[in-house]
DNA sequence: GCCGTTTTCGGCCCGACTGTTTTCAGTCG
Protein backbone atom coordinates (compact mmCIF):
# COMPACT_ATOMS: atom_id res chain seq x y z
CA UNK A 1 0.00 0.00 0.00
CA UNK A 2 0.96 3.35 -0.71
CA UNK A 3 0.68 5.02 2.65
CA UNK A 4 3.05 2.35 4.37
CA UNK A 5 5.44 2.90 1.61
CA UNK A 6 5.25 6.80 1.87
CA UNK A 7 5.82 6.33 5.46
CA UNK A 8 8.94 4.50 5.24
CA UNK A 9 9.92 7.07 2.75
CA UNK A 10 9.67 9.88 4.95
CA UNK A 11 11.38 8.13 7.94
CA UNK A 12 14.26 7.89 6.23
CA UNK A 13 14.86 11.05 4.95
CA UNK A 14 14.14 11.81 8.18
CA UNK A 15 16.83 9.85 9.40
CA UNK A 16 19.10 10.64 6.50
CA UNK A 17 18.89 14.51 7.84
CA UNK A 18 19.58 13.96 10.94
CA UNK A 19 22.43 11.97 9.51
CA UNK A 20 24.02 15.08 7.76
CA UNK A 21 23.49 16.77 10.77
CA UNK A 22 22.58 20.49 9.47
CA UNK A 23 21.00 22.23 12.59
CA UNK A 24 18.68 24.11 10.36
CA UNK A 25 16.76 20.79 9.55
CA UNK A 26 16.11 19.90 12.79
CA UNK A 27 12.36 20.76 12.62
CA UNK A 28 12.06 19.32 8.73
CA UNK A 29 12.92 16.26 10.39
CA UNK A 30 10.39 16.09 12.91
CA UNK A 31 7.74 17.21 10.19
CA UNK A 32 8.66 13.84 8.28
CA UNK A 33 8.54 11.79 11.17
CA UNK A 34 5.26 12.95 12.13
CA UNK A 35 3.72 13.04 8.84
CA UNK A 36 5.09 9.08 8.46
CA UNK A 37 3.48 8.46 11.78
CA UNK A 38 0.25 9.78 10.58
CA UNK A 39 0.41 8.63 7.07
CA UNK A 40 1.02 5.03 8.66
CA UNK A 41 -2.85 5.59 10.37
CA UNK A 42 -4.59 7.09 7.87
CA UNK A 43 -7.95 5.55 6.93
CA UNK A 44 -8.02 6.46 3.53
CA UNK A 45 -5.71 5.80 0.89
CA UNK A 46 -3.06 8.83 -0.15
CA UNK A 47 -3.66 7.90 -4.03
CA UNK A 48 -7.36 8.79 -3.00
CA UNK A 49 -7.17 11.99 -1.38
CA UNK A 50 -4.66 13.25 -4.00
CA UNK A 51 -7.60 12.42 -6.37
CA UNK A 52 -10.34 14.19 -4.10
CA UNK A 53 -7.90 17.03 -3.55
CA UNK A 54 -8.16 16.46 0.31
CA UNK A 55 -4.33 15.51 0.80
CA UNK A 56 -2.93 19.52 2.24
CA UNK A 57 -6.11 18.72 4.67
CA UNK A 58 -4.61 16.45 6.57
CA UNK A 59 -2.63 17.51 9.84
CA UNK A 60 0.82 17.36 8.99
CA UNK A 61 0.31 17.51 5.45
CA UNK A 62 1.91 21.11 3.71
CA UNK A 63 2.47 22.23 0.14
CA UNK A 64 5.99 20.56 0.32
CA UNK A 65 5.16 16.80 1.98
CA UNK A 66 2.51 17.17 -0.62
CA UNK A 67 4.34 18.09 -3.59
CA UNK A 68 6.58 14.97 -2.63
CA UNK A 69 3.41 12.66 -2.02
CA UNK A 70 1.87 14.08 -5.46
CA UNK A 71 5.74 13.55 -7.14
CA UNK A 72 5.82 9.44 -5.57
CA UNK A 73 2.15 8.94 -7.14
CA UNK A 74 2.51 10.04 -10.21
CA UNK A 75 6.51 8.87 -11.18
CA UNK A 76 7.18 6.34 -8.43
CA UNK A 77 9.80 8.07 -7.26
CA UNK A 78 10.39 11.68 -4.97
CA UNK A 79 14.17 13.39 -6.54
CA UNK A 80 15.01 14.64 -3.44
CA UNK A 81 14.81 11.05 -1.34
CA UNK A 82 16.72 9.21 -4.07
CA UNK A 83 19.38 12.31 -3.90
CA UNK A 84 19.72 12.03 -0.55
CA UNK A 85 19.75 8.10 -0.61
CA UNK A 86 22.74 8.43 -3.03
CA UNK A 87 24.79 11.18 -0.45
CA UNK A 88 25.11 8.57 2.40
CA UNK A 89 26.07 4.85 2.37
CA UNK A 90 23.21 2.20 3.00
CA UNK A 91 24.47 1.14 5.95
CA UNK A 92 23.21 3.74 7.91
CA UNK A 93 19.90 3.15 8.19
CA UNK A 94 20.82 0.20 10.39
CA UNK A 95 23.47 1.89 12.42
CA UNK A 96 19.85 3.70 13.87
CA UNK A 97 19.02 0.26 15.30
CA UNK A 98 21.84 0.11 17.62
CA UNK A 99 21.10 1.08 21.03
CA UNK A 100 23.21 4.00 22.07
CA UNK A 101 23.99 5.02 18.63
CA UNK A 102 22.42 8.32 17.13
CA UNK A 103 22.85 10.86 14.31
CA UNK A 104 25.98 12.33 16.21
CA UNK A 105 27.60 9.67 17.02
CA UNK A 106 27.18 7.69 13.51
CA UNK A 107 27.77 10.76 11.76
CA UNK A 108 31.12 11.19 13.86
CA UNK A 109 31.89 7.58 12.86
CA UNK A 110 31.60 8.01 9.14
CA UNK A 111 33.52 11.17 8.76
CA UNK A 112 36.27 10.57 11.14
CA UNK A 113 36.39 6.31 10.80
CA UNK A 114 34.63 6.02 7.29
CA UNK A 115 31.92 3.47 9.59
CA UNK A 116 29.21 3.11 7.19
CA UNK A 117 27.78 -0.13 8.43
CA UNK A 118 27.38 -2.20 11.35
CA UNK A 119 30.37 -4.66 10.35
CA UNK A 120 32.72 -1.62 9.88
CA UNK A 121 31.50 -0.37 13.36
CA UNK A 122 32.32 -3.99 14.65
CA UNK A 123 35.97 -3.57 13.13
CA UNK A 124 36.14 0.20 14.34
CA UNK A 125 35.60 -1.07 18.20
CA UNK A 126 37.98 -3.99 17.63
CA UNK A 127 41.12 -2.43 16.40
CA UNK A 128 40.47 0.22 19.19
CA UNK A 129 40.06 3.44 16.59
CA UNK A 130 36.56 3.63 17.87
CA UNK A 131 37.89 4.47 21.27
CA UNK A 132 39.74 6.63 20.74
CA UNK A 133 37.53 9.39 18.94
CA UNK A 134 36.08 12.44 21.30
CA UNK A 135 33.84 11.74 23.62
CA UNK A 136 34.09 8.12 23.42
CA UNK A 137 36.10 5.26 25.57
CA UNK A 138 35.86 2.04 26.29
CA UNK A 139 32.78 1.30 27.84
CA UNK A 140 30.73 3.71 24.94
CA UNK A 141 32.62 0.67 22.86
CA UNK A 142 31.54 -2.15 25.40
CA UNK A 143 28.11 -0.67 25.48
CA UNK A 144 27.73 -0.62 21.74
CA UNK A 145 29.02 -4.52 21.80
CA UNK A 146 26.07 -5.41 24.08
CA UNK A 147 23.63 -2.74 22.52
CA UNK A 148 24.34 -4.95 19.20
CA UNK A 149 23.84 -8.51 20.92
CA UNK A 150 20.45 -7.39 21.79
CA UNK A 151 19.13 -4.97 19.43
CA UNK A 152 17.06 -7.36 17.55
CA UNK A 153 15.34 -7.74 20.63
CA UNK A 154 14.89 -4.59 21.85
CA UNK A 155 13.65 -2.84 18.37
CA UNK A 156 11.18 -5.47 17.90
CA UNK A 157 7.59 -5.02 18.54
CA UNK A 158 5.07 -7.74 19.97
CA UNK A 159 1.58 -8.16 20.05
CA UNK A 160 0.16 -6.59 23.32
CA UNK A 161 -1.85 -10.13 23.96
CA UNK A 162 1.75 -11.76 24.45
CA UNK A 163 2.89 -8.74 27.24
CA UNK A 164 0.09 -9.68 29.45
CA UNK A 165 1.47 -12.09 31.69
CA UNK A 166 4.87 -10.45 31.74
CA UNK A 167 3.30 -6.99 32.79
CA UNK A 168 1.50 -9.01 35.62
CA UNK A 169 4.64 -10.75 37.21
CA UNK A 170 6.60 -7.83 36.77
CA UNK A 171 3.83 -5.78 38.90
CA UNK A 172 3.58 -8.22 41.52
CA UNK A 173 6.95 -8.77 41.63
CA UNK A 174 7.69 -4.87 42.33
CA UNK A 175 4.70 -4.84 44.74
CA UNK A 176 6.49 -6.29 47.36
CA UNK A 177 9.53 -4.31 47.23
CA UNK A 178 10.07 -2.15 50.02
CA UNK A 179 9.32 1.32 49.74
CA UNK A 180 7.04 1.19 46.31
CA UNK A 181 3.62 2.15 47.30
CA UNK A 182 1.77 1.67 43.41
CA UNK A 183 2.64 0.06 40.68
CA UNK A 184 0.97 0.70 37.12
CA UNK A 185 1.67 -0.17 33.46
CA UNK A 186 1.88 3.09 31.41
CA UNK A 187 3.04 3.62 27.25
CA UNK A 188 1.67 1.89 24.33
CA UNK A 189 0.61 -0.57 26.94
CA UNK A 190 -1.82 1.60 28.96
CA UNK A 191 -3.17 2.90 25.83
CA UNK A 192 -3.72 -0.26 24.27
CA UNK A 193 -1.82 0.20 20.82
CA UNK A 194 -1.48 -3.31 18.81
CA UNK A 195 1.83 -3.85 19.92
CA UNK A 196 4.51 -2.54 22.25
CA UNK A 197 7.95 -1.37 21.72
CA UNK A 198 8.53 -2.26 25.47
CA UNK A 199 6.78 -2.21 28.49
CA UNK A 200 6.82 0.77 30.63
CA UNK A 201 6.02 1.23 34.57
CA UNK A 202 4.85 3.59 36.77
CA UNK A 203 5.90 3.68 40.64
CA UNK A 204 5.46 5.84 43.82
CA UNK A 205 6.87 5.35 46.57
CA UNK A 206 9.04 6.71 49.50
CA UNK A 207 11.83 8.82 47.56
CA UNK A 208 14.20 8.35 50.32
CA UNK A 209 14.39 4.54 48.94
CA UNK A 210 14.89 5.09 45.88
CA UNK A 211 18.07 3.48 45.55
CA UNK A 212 17.01 0.26 47.63
CA UNK A 213 13.77 0.49 45.03
CA UNK A 214 15.54 0.87 42.37
CA UNK A 215 17.93 -2.52 43.49
CA UNK A 216 15.06 -4.39 44.31
CA UNK A 217 13.84 -3.85 40.64
CA UNK A 218 17.61 -4.86 39.18
CA UNK A 219 18.14 -8.04 41.64
CA UNK A 220 14.39 -9.38 40.50
CA UNK A 221 15.33 -13.18 39.67
CA UNK A 222 13.79 -12.26 35.87
CA UNK A 223 16.58 -9.54 35.02
CA UNK A 224 18.65 -10.42 32.37
CA UNK A 225 20.35 -7.71 32.49
CA UNK A 226 20.26 -3.94 33.03
CA UNK A 227 20.13 -0.63 30.86
CA UNK A 228 20.56 1.95 33.01
CA UNK A 229 19.63 2.73 36.25
CA UNK A 230 19.15 6.17 38.28
CA UNK A 231 17.31 7.05 41.36
CA UNK A 232 13.81 7.61 38.92
CA UNK A 233 14.46 5.44 36.12
CA UNK A 234 15.63 1.98 35.46
CA UNK A 235 15.78 0.05 32.44
CA UNK A 236 16.28 -3.47 32.12
CA UNK A 237 16.11 -6.26 29.80
CA UNK A 238 14.33 -9.80 30.88
CA UNK A 239 15.73 -13.38 30.32
CA UNK A 240 13.15 -12.94 26.84
CA UNK A 241 14.35 -10.07 25.54
CA UNK A 242 11.83 -7.72 26.63
CA UNK A 243 12.96 -4.13 27.76
CA UNK A 244 11.00 -3.01 31.06
CA UNK A 245 11.40 0.74 32.10
CA UNK A 246 10.38 2.15 35.55
CA UNK A 247 10.01 5.20 36.59
CA UNK A 248 9.79 6.01 40.03
CA UNK A 249 7.84 9.03 41.21
CA UNK A 250 6.89 10.83 44.65
CA UNK A 251 3.14 9.44 45.64
CA UNK A 252 1.54 13.14 45.08
CA UNK A 253 3.30 13.21 41.74
CA UNK A 254 1.81 10.01 40.24
CA UNK A 255 -0.96 11.86 38.34
CA UNK A 256 1.38 13.67 36.12
CA UNK A 257 4.24 11.32 35.47
CA UNK A 258 1.16 8.70 34.51
CA UNK A 259 0.17 11.06 32.19
CA UNK A 260 3.65 11.87 31.23
CA UNK A 261 4.73 7.90 30.76
CA UNK A 262 1.64 6.94 29.35
CA UNK A 263 2.22 8.73 26.37
CA UNK A 264 1.97 9.15 23.76
CA UNK A 265 5.26 11.21 22.42
CA UNK A 266 2.96 13.18 20.16
CA UNK A 267 0.20 14.00 22.63
CA UNK A 268 2.53 14.76 25.31
CA UNK A 269 4.37 17.13 22.83
CA UNK A 270 1.13 18.57 21.94
CA UNK A 271 0.56 18.96 25.07
CA UNK A 272 3.29 20.73 26.55
CA UNK A 273 3.34 22.98 23.63
CA UNK A 274 -0.08 24.15 24.47
CA UNK A 275 1.08 24.61 28.29
CA UNK A 276 4.12 26.40 26.99
CA UNK A 277 2.15 28.72 25.04
CA UNK A 278 0.39 30.00 28.11
CA UNK A 279 3.28 30.93 30.03
CA UNK A 280 2.57 27.35 31.63
CA UNK A 281 4.97 24.58 31.92
CA UNK A 282 3.79 20.59 32.22
CA UNK A 283 6.39 17.73 32.90
CA UNK A 284 5.82 14.47 34.78
CA UNK A 285 6.42 16.39 37.99
CA UNK A 286 3.40 18.52 37.33
CA UNK A 287 1.85 21.33 35.46
CA UNK A 288 3.26 24.54 37.07
CA UNK A 289 2.02 28.20 36.58
CA UNK A 290 5.79 29.58 37.38
CA UNK A 291 7.42 28.13 40.16
CA UNK A 292 3.97 27.21 41.69
CA UNK A 293 2.90 23.57 40.85
CA UNK A 294 -0.94 23.57 40.05
CA UNK A 295 -1.83 19.95 39.45
CA UNK A 296 0.01 16.72 39.40
CA UNK A 297 -1.37 14.35 42.14
CA UNK A 298 -3.90 12.79 39.19
CA UNK A 299 -4.51 12.88 35.31
CA UNK A 300 -7.77 14.39 35.60
CA UNK A 301 -5.81 17.32 37.53
CA UNK A 302 -3.71 18.20 34.82
CA UNK A 303 -6.08 18.16 32.08
CA UNK A 304 -8.46 20.12 33.59
CA UNK A 305 -5.44 22.64 34.92
CA UNK A 306 -5.00 23.26 30.78
CA UNK A 307 -9.02 23.59 30.66
CA UNK A 308 -9.37 20.13 28.91
CA UNK A 309 -11.79 17.53 29.28
CA UNK A 310 -10.31 13.99 30.61
CA UNK A 311 -8.72 12.61 27.50
CA UNK A 312 -8.70 8.38 27.85
CA UNK A 313 -5.78 6.57 27.09
CA UNK A 314 -6.65 4.56 24.51
CA UNK A 315 -7.22 8.18 22.29
CA UNK A 316 -3.98 9.72 23.68
CA UNK A 317 -2.58 9.81 19.67
CA UNK A 318 -2.33 13.21 18.80
CA UNK A 319 -5.00 12.70 16.16
CA UNK A 320 -7.68 14.86 17.37
CA UNK A 321 -8.20 14.05 21.04
CA UNK A 322 -7.05 17.16 22.22
CA UNK A 323 -8.82 20.01 20.17
CA UNK A 324 -11.80 17.30 20.69
CA UNK A 325 -10.76 17.61 24.93
CA UNK A 326 -10.64 21.32 24.30
CA UNK A 327 -14.45 21.50 23.21
CA UNK A 328 -15.23 19.33 25.54
CA UNK A 329 -16.12 17.11 22.77
CA UNK A 330 -14.94 13.93 23.62
CA UNK A 331 -17.52 11.20 23.86
CA UNK A 332 -18.49 8.83 26.63
CA UNK A 333 -16.56 5.49 25.36
CA UNK A 334 -17.51 2.12 25.32
CA UNK A 335 -16.60 0.18 28.57
CA UNK A 336 -16.28 -3.33 29.30
CA UNK A 337 -19.30 -3.33 31.83
CA UNK A 338 -21.50 -2.23 28.98
CA UNK A 339 -21.08 -5.10 27.48
CA UNK A 340 -23.76 -7.72 27.73
CA UNK A 341 -22.66 -10.57 25.45
CA UNK A 342 -20.70 -12.42 23.09
CA UNK A 343 -21.14 -12.85 19.33
CA UNK A 344 -18.49 -15.01 17.92
CA UNK A 345 -17.39 -18.37 19.84
CA UNK A 346 -16.01 -21.87 18.66
CA UNK A 347 -17.15 -25.00 20.42
CA UNK A 348 -16.08 -28.26 19.98
CA UNK A 349 -18.44 -28.63 17.52
CA UNK A 350 -16.26 -27.45 15.26
CA UNK A 351 -12.06 -25.85 16.22
CA UNK A 352 -13.05 -25.03 19.84
CA UNK A 353 -11.09 -26.95 22.63
CA UNK A 354 -14.59 -26.81 24.63
CA UNK A 355 -17.99 -27.71 24.90
CA UNK A 356 -21.10 -25.51 24.31
CA UNK A 357 -22.03 -26.26 28.10
CA UNK A 358 -18.43 -25.26 29.43
CA UNK A 359 -18.02 -22.02 27.02
CA UNK A 360 -21.73 -20.98 28.40
CA UNK A 361 -20.76 -21.56 32.03
CA UNK A 362 -17.74 -19.38 31.42
CA UNK A 363 -19.65 -16.60 29.63
CA UNK A 364 -22.36 -16.99 32.79
CA UNK A 365 -19.51 -16.23 34.34
CA UNK A 366 -18.33 -12.94 33.16
CA UNK A 367 -22.08 -11.99 33.55
CA UNK A 368 -23.16 -12.09 29.99
CA UNK A 369 -26.72 -12.34 29.08
CA UNK A 370 -25.93 -14.40 26.17
CA UNK A 371 -23.20 -16.07 23.96
CA UNK A 372 -23.21 -16.88 20.43
CA UNK A 373 -21.70 -20.37 19.75
CA UNK A 374 -20.43 -19.83 15.93
CA UNK A 375 -19.02 -22.57 14.64
CA UNK A 376 -17.48 -23.07 11.21
CA UNK A 377 -19.37 -23.44 8.05
CA UNK A 378 -18.68 -26.55 5.87
CA UNK A 379 -16.24 -25.13 3.30
CA UNK A 380 -13.74 -25.04 6.30
CA UNK A 381 -12.60 -28.67 6.61
CA UNK A 382 -9.33 -27.87 8.65
CA UNK A 383 -11.71 -26.35 11.32
CA UNK A 384 -14.37 -29.23 11.29
CA UNK A 385 -16.64 -27.05 9.42
CA UNK A 386 -20.14 -27.91 10.01
CA UNK A 387 -22.32 -29.78 7.80
CA UNK A 388 -25.98 -29.68 6.97
CA UNK A 389 -25.86 -32.76 9.10
CA UNK A 390 -23.93 -32.26 11.64
CA UNK A 391 -25.72 -28.48 11.93
CA UNK A 392 -29.00 -30.40 13.06
CA UNK A 393 -27.25 -32.44 15.95
CA UNK A 394 -25.27 -29.18 17.40
CA UNK A 395 -28.84 -27.29 17.01
CA UNK A 396 -30.78 -30.09 19.46
CA UNK A 397 -27.92 -29.84 21.83
CA UNK A 398 -27.92 -26.58 21.85
CA UNK A 399 -31.94 -26.44 22.54
CA UNK A 400 -31.62 -29.06 25.35
CA UNK A 401 -28.61 -26.95 26.84
CA UNK A 402 -30.83 -24.00 26.65
CA UNK A 403 -33.08 -25.48 28.74
CA UNK A 404 -30.79 -26.21 31.34
CA UNK A 405 -29.35 -22.24 31.42
CA UNK A 406 -30.96 -20.46 33.72
CA UNK A 407 -29.15 -16.99 33.59
CA UNK A 408 -27.90 -17.17 30.09
CA UNK A 409 -29.12 -17.76 26.87
CA UNK A 410 -27.07 -19.47 23.82
CA UNK A 411 -27.29 -18.14 20.62
CA UNK A 412 -27.53 -20.61 17.59
CA UNK A 413 -24.86 -18.99 15.53
CA UNK A 414 -22.25 -19.52 12.62
CA UNK A 415 -19.11 -18.07 11.35
CA UNK A 416 -19.90 -19.01 8.00
CA UNK A 417 -17.56 -18.59 5.07
CA UNK A 418 -17.69 -15.90 2.34
CA UNK A 419 -16.29 -18.19 -0.24
CA UNK A 420 -14.52 -16.84 -3.54
CA UNK A 421 -17.51 -15.59 -5.52
CA UNK A 422 -18.56 -14.19 -2.61
CA UNK A 423 -21.38 -16.33 -1.74
CA UNK A 424 -22.38 -17.84 1.39
CA UNK A 425 -21.16 -21.12 2.21
CA UNK A 426 -24.43 -22.01 3.84
CA UNK A 427 -28.14 -21.53 1.66
CA UNK A 428 -30.31 -18.75 2.14
CA UNK A 429 -33.02 -21.60 3.83
CA UNK A 430 -30.44 -22.82 6.59
CA UNK A 431 -28.73 -19.36 7.16
CA UNK A 432 -32.33 -18.05 7.97
CA UNK A 433 -32.71 -21.01 10.85
CA UNK A 434 -29.19 -19.21 12.73
CA UNK A 435 -30.07 -16.38 15.36
CA UNK A 436 -26.37 -14.94 14.77
CA UNK A 437 -24.64 -14.99 11.10
CA UNK A 438 -21.18 -13.93 10.83
CA UNK A 439 -19.69 -13.97 7.35
CA UNK A 440 -15.92 -13.83 6.97
CA UNK A 441 -13.32 -14.32 4.62
CA UNK A 442 -11.07 -17.16 5.18
CA UNK A 443 -9.28 -18.20 1.36
CA UNK A 444 -7.22 -15.86 -1.15
CA UNK A 445 -5.75 -13.36 1.20
CA UNK A 446 -3.80 -11.94 -1.61
CA UNK A 447 -6.64 -10.41 -3.98
CA UNK A 448 -8.63 -8.05 -3.52
CA UNK A 449 -11.47 -8.93 -1.51
CA UNK A 450 -13.83 -5.90 -1.73
CA UNK A 451 -16.67 -7.62 -4.12
CA UNK A 452 -16.79 -10.81 -2.08
CA UNK A 453 -17.83 -8.75 1.37
CA UNK A 454 -19.85 -6.63 -0.57
CA UNK A 455 -21.66 -9.24 -2.09
CA UNK A 456 -21.68 -11.18 1.32
CA UNK A 457 -23.60 -8.19 3.14
CA UNK A 458 -26.00 -7.80 0.74
CA UNK A 459 -27.43 -11.58 2.11
CA UNK A 460 -30.21 -10.54 4.12
CA UNK A 461 -29.30 -13.15 7.24
CA UNK A 462 -25.43 -11.92 7.23
CA UNK A 463 -25.60 -10.22 10.59
CA UNK A 464 -21.64 -9.79 11.05
CA UNK A 465 -18.85 -9.41 9.10
CA UNK A 466 -16.22 -10.97 11.05
CA UNK A 467 -12.21 -9.65 10.97
CA UNK A 468 -12.94 -7.73 8.00
CA UNK A 469 -9.57 -7.33 6.92
CA UNK A 470 -8.26 -10.75 7.59
CA UNK A 471 -4.78 -10.08 9.17
CA UNK A 472 -2.62 -11.48 11.78
CA UNK A 473 -0.55 -9.07 13.01
CA UNK A 474 3.38 -9.83 12.30
CA UNK A 475 2.09 -12.90 10.14
CA UNK A 476 -0.72 -12.07 7.32
CA UNK A 477 -0.99 -8.73 6.32
CA UNK A 478 -4.70 -7.12 5.65
CA UNK A 479 -5.72 -8.38 1.89
CA UNK A 480 -6.76 -4.90 -0.16
CA UNK A 481 -10.49 -3.90 0.29
CA UNK A 482 -12.09 -0.46 -0.30
CA UNK A 483 -13.04 0.50 3.25
CA UNK A 484 -15.42 3.34 1.65
CA UNK A 485 -17.42 0.95 -0.27
CA UNK A 486 -17.51 -1.61 2.38
CA UNK A 487 -18.78 0.99 5.36
CA UNK A 488 -20.88 2.66 2.83
CA UNK A 489 -22.39 -1.05 2.08
CA UNK A 490 -22.49 -2.00 6.03
CA UNK A 491 -24.32 1.03 6.67
CA UNK A 492 -27.14 0.66 4.24
CA UNK A 493 -27.32 -3.26 4.52
CA UNK A 494 -27.59 -2.68 8.23
CA UNK A 495 -24.56 -5.46 8.65
CA UNK A 496 -22.68 -4.79 12.03
CA UNK A 497 -18.68 -4.95 11.64
CA UNK A 498 -16.62 -6.86 13.82
CA UNK A 499 -14.24 -5.88 16.17
CA UNK A 500 -12.83 -8.94 16.59
CA UNK A 501 -10.36 -9.24 20.29
CA UNK A 502 -8.10 -11.74 19.27
CA UNK A 503 -4.76 -9.96 20.21
CA UNK A 504 -3.35 -11.12 16.66
CA UNK A 505 -6.21 -9.87 14.88
CA UNK A 506 -7.57 -6.53 16.30
CA UNK A 507 -9.79 -6.27 13.43
CA UNK A 508 -11.19 -4.01 12.10
CA UNK A 509 -8.11 -1.54 13.16
CA UNK A 510 -8.62 1.54 15.12
CA UNK A 511 -8.24 4.00 12.52
CA UNK A 512 -11.28 2.29 10.49
CA UNK A 513 -13.69 2.18 13.29
CA UNK A 514 -13.50 5.59 13.92
CA UNK A 515 -13.77 5.89 10.03
CA UNK A 516 -16.69 3.77 10.02
CA UNK A 517 -18.45 6.01 12.91
CA UNK A 518 -18.32 8.46 10.32
CA UNK A 519 -20.08 6.30 7.94
CA UNK A 520 -22.78 5.37 10.32
CA UNK A 521 -21.72 2.11 10.86
CA UNK A 522 -22.51 -0.51 14.26
CA UNK A 523 -20.05 -2.65 15.78
CA UNK A 524 -20.09 -5.90 17.55
CA UNK A 525 -16.97 -6.64 19.62
CA UNK A 526 -16.48 -10.56 19.84
CA UNK A 527 -13.68 -12.91 21.71
CA UNK A 528 -13.58 -14.82 18.81
CA UNK A 529 -13.22 -17.39 21.75
CA UNK A 530 -11.54 -20.79 20.78
CA UNK A 531 -11.53 -21.43 24.38
CA UNK A 532 -13.57 -20.55 27.76
CA UNK A 533 -10.02 -18.62 28.87
CA UNK A 534 -9.97 -16.75 25.60
CA UNK A 535 -13.57 -14.85 26.52
CA UNK A 536 -11.89 -12.19 28.64
CA UNK A 537 -10.29 -10.93 25.90
CA UNK A 538 -13.00 -9.18 25.41
CA UNK A 539 -11.50 -6.25 27.57
CA UNK A 540 -8.70 -5.93 24.94
CA UNK A 541 -11.55 -5.99 22.31
CA UNK A 542 -13.19 -3.17 24.35
CA UNK A 543 -10.15 -0.68 24.65
CA UNK A 544 -9.45 -1.65 20.96
CA UNK A 545 -13.02 -0.39 20.24
CA UNK A 546 -12.49 2.78 22.39
CA UNK A 547 -8.97 3.55 20.28
CA UNK A 548 -11.80 3.50 17.74
CA UNK A 549 -13.72 6.48 20.18
CA UNK A 550 -16.42 3.61 20.21
CA UNK A 551 -19.44 4.74 22.46
CA UNK A 552 -22.04 2.27 23.81
CA UNK A 553 -24.79 3.24 21.06
CA UNK A 554 -22.59 1.87 18.55
CA UNK A 555 -22.00 -1.29 19.56
CA UNK A 556 -24.70 -4.18 19.16
CA UNK A 557 -23.50 -6.70 21.71
CA UNK A 558 -23.87 -3.71 24.63
CA UNK A 559 -27.87 -4.65 24.08
CA UNK A 560 -29.89 -6.42 25.91
CA UNK A 561 -31.19 -9.88 24.39
CA UNK A 562 -34.39 -8.40 22.74
CA UNK A 563 -33.02 -5.32 21.27
CA UNK A 564 -30.16 -7.26 19.71
CA UNK A 565 -32.66 -9.37 18.04
CA UNK A 566 -34.33 -6.14 16.70
CA UNK A 567 -31.48 -4.26 15.73
CA UNK A 568 -30.16 -7.08 13.48
CA UNK A 569 -31.55 -6.80 10.41
C1' DG B 1 8.98 20.93 7.12
C1' DC B 2 4.16 22.66 9.44
C1' DC B 3 0.87 25.61 11.73
C1' DG B 4 -2.46 29.19 13.90
C1' DT B 5 -2.07 27.21 20.94
C1' DT B 6 1.02 33.90 21.76
C1' DT B 7 2.43 35.39 16.94
C1' DT B 8 0.18 34.03 9.07
C1' DC B 9 6.02 34.74 11.11
C1' DG B 10 8.20 32.73 14.61
C1' DG B 11 7.93 29.34 17.09
C1' DC B 12 8.26 23.94 17.25
C1' DC B 13 8.59 19.64 25.18
C1' DC B 14 11.05 18.65 28.97
C1' DG B 15 13.73 15.76 31.84
C1' DA B 16 16.91 11.34 33.28
C1' DC B 17 21.10 8.84 32.78
C1' DT B 18 25.84 7.95 31.11
C1' DG B 19 30.57 8.70 30.05
C1' DT B 20 33.93 11.61 29.57
C1' DT B 21 33.85 15.85 30.49
C1' DT B 22 36.17 19.81 33.53
C1' DT B 23 31.01 21.65 32.52
C1' DC B 24 28.08 18.88 29.05
C1' DA B 25 26.87 16.39 24.74
C1' DG B 26 24.46 12.56 23.26
C1' DT B 27 20.84 9.34 23.66
C1' DC B 28 16.67 8.01 25.30
C1' DG B 29 11.99 8.13 27.69
N1 LIG C 1 7.39 14.40 26.71
C1 LIG C 1 7.93 13.32 26.15
N2 LIG C 1 7.53 12.13 26.55
C2 LIG C 1 8.08 11.05 25.97
C3 LIG C 1 9.08 11.14 24.98
N3 LIG C 1 9.43 9.89 24.62
C4 LIG C 1 8.66 9.08 25.34
N4 LIG C 1 7.85 9.75 26.16
C5 LIG C 1 6.84 9.22 27.10
C6 LIG C 1 5.58 8.89 26.34
C7 LIG C 1 5.69 7.44 26.07
O1 LIG C 1 4.45 6.81 25.88
C8 LIG C 1 6.38 6.97 27.32
C9 LIG C 1 7.08 5.65 27.18
O2 LIG C 1 8.03 5.74 26.16
P1 LIG C 1 8.24 4.57 25.10
O3 LIG C 1 9.43 4.89 24.31
O4 LIG C 1 8.25 3.27 25.81
O5 LIG C 1 7.01 4.71 24.10
P2 LIG C 1 5.62 3.97 24.05
O6 LIG C 1 5.42 3.09 25.23
O7 LIG C 1 4.59 5.00 23.84
O8 LIG C 1 5.70 3.10 22.73
P3 LIG C 1 6.50 1.74 22.53
O9 LIG C 1 5.49 0.69 22.28
O10 LIG C 1 7.29 1.47 23.75
O11 LIG C 1 7.35 1.97 21.35
O12 LIG C 1 7.30 8.00 27.64
C10 LIG C 1 9.50 12.44 24.59
O13 LIG C 1 10.36 12.61 23.70
N5 LIG C 1 8.90 13.50 25.21
MG1 LIG D 1 6.87 1.77 25.73
MG1 LIG E 1 9.77 2.76 27.28
ZN1 LIG F 1 -12.67 -16.56 11.42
Amino acid sequence: MVNQELAKIFNQMAEILEFLGDPSDRFRIRAYQNVALTIESLPESVEKLVAEDRLRKVKGIGQGIAAKIEEYIENGEIEEYELLKRAVPKGIFELFTVPTLGPKRIKMLHDQLGVGSIAALKKAIADGSLQKLPGLGEKSAQKMLEGLEISNSLTERRSIGTVFLAVKTMIAALEKCEGISRVVPAGSFRRAEETVGDIDLLASGDMNKSKKIMKCFRDLPLVERVLVSGETKTSIVTKDGLQVDLRLVAPDEFGSALQYFTGSKQHNVALRTIAKARGMKLSEYGFFKGEKRVASKTEEECYASLNMQYIPPELRTNTGEIQAAQKHAIPKLIELKDIRGDLHSHSKWSDGANTMEEMALAAEKLGYEYLAMTDHSQNLRVARGLSLERLKEKKKELDALNKKLKKITILFGTEVDILPDGSIDYPDNILKEFDIVVASVHSRFNQDNTERIIKAMQNPYVHIIGHPSGRLIGRRKPYQIDYEKIFKQAANTGTVLEINSQYLRLDLQDFYIREAKRWKCKFSIDSDSHTTASLELMELGVRWARRGWCEKKDVVNALELEKLRKALK
